[in-house]
DNA sequence: CGGGCGGCCTGGAGGC
DNA sequence: TGCCTCCAGGCCGCCC
C-alpha cells in the first residue's frame, strides 16, 4: 500500500483537479470498509475547499466545517476522472459537478472513509496519537533521540510506529535504514545521536527522491489519474534478498520484524 | 507499559 | 486446469 510519497503525489494530483468542486452525490457499496461510512448528509452538496495530507490520510476540507479523510489502506486506489467504468471493489463513488468523478477502489477493504468536524481533528481517534511528520523541520537528530532512547525495539520498529513518526511503512523503512548504514534490528536505545544525524536526513532524502518518483508501484497504488510510480526501480534492498548489494556486493539478506519483512545488506549496515 | 502478534480482506504467484 | 500455501505499501486490539 501507499506509503508517505504515494499518499503525497495522490494529494498533489488531487490538488489540480478537485479543488472547488462541489460533491453532488455519493455513494458507498454495501461492503464495509475499516469503519462504516460517513453520513452523506455531511458530505452532500459541499464544496472541496482544501486537499492535504496528514501521515497516510489525505483529508478533503469541505466548506460545512467537516473534513473528509480517506485512507487507502494496503490496496486503496484514489482516481478522479470523467468516464470511469465502474470497478469490482468500487467502494466509494463521488460524483462532483463537473461531473468529474472521485472513486476509492480498494479490493482488500482495510481502507477508511470517514468525516471529522474540524474542531475535533486533533482529538479525534485516529489523529490523536499520531508522531511528528519525517518531512517537518521539526524532525531532528535531537528530537528524535528523546524518543529512540526510550527503547529497546528495533529501529525499524520505531521508524514504522506512527506514535513516533508517521509516514514511514515497510518499504521507506528498509530504504532508509540502507542509506543510513544502519541495521533494522539494531535496538533503539543503541543508535547513538551521531547515527541519528544520518538516519533522519537519510529518511527524508528517501522520501524526497521518492515523490520525485511519483511514488513506488508494486503492483495496487497508481497517481489519481492512473499513472503508475517509479521509484521501485530505485530500492536498494526491498525486495532483494539474495541480490548483490549495490555498494559492496555482499547478499542482501530478509529477515521478519514484528511480522514484516525486513531486507537488509549485513555488510552495509551495522 | 510498549510492542509483538494475529486478524482483518482479496488476489496473485508459485509449487505440485 | 485446480488446489494449496504464502505473500502483500497498514492498522487495530489483544496480551504478554
Amino acid at each position: 500500500m501507499p506509503e508517505l510519497p504515494e499518499v503525497e503525489t495522490i494529494v498533489r494530483g488531487l490538488e489540480q483537479n478537485i479543488i472547488n468542486e462541489t460533491i453532488i452525490s455519493a455513494k458507498f457499496s454495501n461492503k464495509q470498509l475499516r469503519a462504516p461510512y460517513p453520513s452523506l448528509d455531511l458530505i452532500i452538496n459541499t464544496k472541496i475547499q482544501k486537499v492535504f495530507r496528514r501521515a497516510k490520510y489525505i483529508l478533503l476540507q469541505l466548506n460545512n466545517n467537516h473534513h473528509l479523510i480517506v485512507h487507502l489502506g494496503m490496496s486503496g486506489r484514489l482516481l478522479v476522472g470523467t468516464n470511469l467504468m465502474k470497478k469490482k471493489h468500487d467502494h466509494a463513488i463521488l460524483t462532483l459537478g463537473s461531473s468529474k468523478q472521485l472513486v476509492l477502489n480498494d479490493p482488500r477493504r482495510f481502507g477508511l472513509v470517514t468525516v471529522i468536524h474540524k474542531d475535533n481533528l486533533n482529538t479525534a481517534k485516529l489523529f490523536k496519537d499520531l508522531g511528528i511528520e519525517p518531512l517537518s523541520k521539526d524532525f531532528t537528530a535531537q528530537s528524535f533521540y528523546k524518543i529512540t532512547k526510550r527503547s529497546r525495539a528495533p529501529i525499524k520498529s520505531i521508524l514504522m510506529n506512527a506514535n513516533h513518526v508517521v509516514g514511514v511503512g515497510n518499504i521507506y523503512a528498509s530504504e532508509s535504514l540502507f542509506r543510513a548504514k544502519i541495521h533494522p534490528l539494531r535496538p533503539s536505545n543503541s543508535i547513538k545521536l551521531s547515527e541519528l544525524e544520518e538516519l533522519i536526513p537519510a529518511i527524508q532524502s528517501v522520501l524526497d527522491d521518492a515523490i520525485k518518483a511519483g511514488g513506488s508501484t508494486l503492483k495496487d497504488y497508481v497517481h489519481s489519474n492512473g499513472d503508475v510510480g517509479y521509484f521501485q526501480h530505485y530500492f536498494k534492498v526491498y525486495g532483494k534478498k539474495g541480490k548483490d548489494c549495490p555498494i559492496c556486493q555482499s547478499m542482501i539478506e530478509a529477515t521478519q520484524i514484528a511480522g514484516r519483512s525486513t531486507f537488509f545488506c549485513p555488510k552495509c549496515q551495522k
